[in-house]
DNA sequence: CGAATAGTTGAGTAGTCTCAAAACAGGTGG
DNA sequence: CCACCTGTTTTGAGACTACTCAACTATTCG
């Protein structure tokens, strides 16, 4: 397992002290690493420096899904991981910051302020999540597609910038929004074709038409009465 | 709103000093009592005693969702709520224990064994999350019931037990598994037809099949093949 | 340049949704 | 006790979305 020697390759060499920091232990992974939970047994807090890692879940006749990814500054705890939580998998290269979990049980006993921004972002996590359970629940594809991009930008604190970087691949995509990649595609051709994004190159969207696109994706539009041929 | 009365009807009285237990302070709700985050500003957090709190999600022409489910023992935080938490509503007569947001914290950095199980509760919450959009994502209906008669059981912490009280309407049912109520009474009928599952009671299901079930809700099982008339 | 991967387009099908109506359950009052 | 009402669950027929499978185009990379 490739993962397994370059954690190990790193010495683990935290002083131990009343008032200390740990040195941060940095590791990159290429894309489709498959993080396996055992491998980081030492050093099981993962903080996202960039890239994306997604939990990939496989059904018994191969579907797939993605059920959750974690981007930059986001928190991946392997101490938290059971057998349901699917396979932490690189979606783009990636780089991260390794703690023991002690150290980052430390970390926040110390700092009421780190503790805190943690706490944050734990929430926001689940935020994410029950967001896109309501995503996959009831929308449809082109629905889909516009939350995802809205997403996108939110979770690159894009502000309010109208040209995303949809980062991620079209397989990814639609396994993160339960759709085929076939469909996907669909999808975005619709949503140029409604004048809502355009599309100068693959994974570079501009959002032509902000107001559209989120009553689009928060099921306010009857975009059927709007059919495009 | 009844439930800003009741919750300010309590004297918030926890004795302040080094060594101290905030008094639990309990409240009631009846079902489809809507729980106004801004009606809790004062006490936050909710532990679940008893019933079912769900985070309720409207789209634009009505499609509803109830993206997160609190079974009894799990804890519901207003402080890391949003614009986009949803409501949150009770799907069944609930009973909380209410805290202060500094009472919660102090709890937890006062007893290292109630930070960890806090910790691990938080942590449980996103794994079913994540799960439930496994769920969602790619699953058919029938797979989805499977799905979620399998997780009722293990949140009741029924254990291999065979009976598995459904106590959500079929409504609620629905609208956590993003069908239609329709298509939910119809998968019902399939699960029965199939032998994987028998109804005495409407909301009483007894798993007669339990292999079966596990992996028609892993998606293991081809169940266009076994067709049922 | 050719091979491999990624993404798009097309036609037909399967499964869910929609809308409507019927069956069922629980509570109230005569 | 039964008729009645209200809300929930089930059944039925048809429409429509997303899937499947296949072929095609575009892009990346050796």
């Amino acid at each position: 397992m490739a993962q397994l020697r370059q954690v190990e390759n790193f010495a683990y060499s935290t002083p131990k002290g009343t008032e200390w920091k740990p040195t941060p232990i940095t590791n990159s992974f290429a894309v489709d690493t498959v993080l396996d939970a055992e491998a980081f047994s030492k050093l099981p807090v993962l903080i996202v420096r960039s890239g994306a890692i997604g939990l990939l879940h496989m059904l018994g006749d191969g579907r797939q899904t993605i059920s959750v990814i974690y981007f930059e500054g986001e928190v991946l705890d392997f101490r938290h991981f059971g057998k349901t939580s699917g396979r932490a998998t690189c979606l783009l290269p990636v780089s991260v910051e390794l703690y023991s979990g002690d150290d980052y049980d430390n970390l926040q006993f110390q700092s009421t302020q780190f503790q805190m921004e943690q706490a944050t972002k734990r929430a926001q996590q689940l935020i994410y999540a029950s967001q896109h359970s309501v995503d996959l629940a009831r929308k449809s594809a082109i629905e889909k597609l516009a939350s995802f991009i809205l997403e996108s930008r939110k979770r690159q604190g894009l502000g309010r910038h109208l040209d995303v970087l949809l980062r991620l691949r079209r397989a990814d995509i639609a396994d993160y929004m339960g759709l085929r990649a076939e469909t996907l595609s669909r999808a975005f051709t619709k949503l140029k074709k409604l004048g809502l994004i355009a599309c100068d190159q693959a994974d570079l969207v501009h959002i032509t038409n902000e107001p559209g696109l989120r009553q689009l994706a928060n099921g306010k539009v009857n975009w059927m009465k709007t059919r495009v041929q």
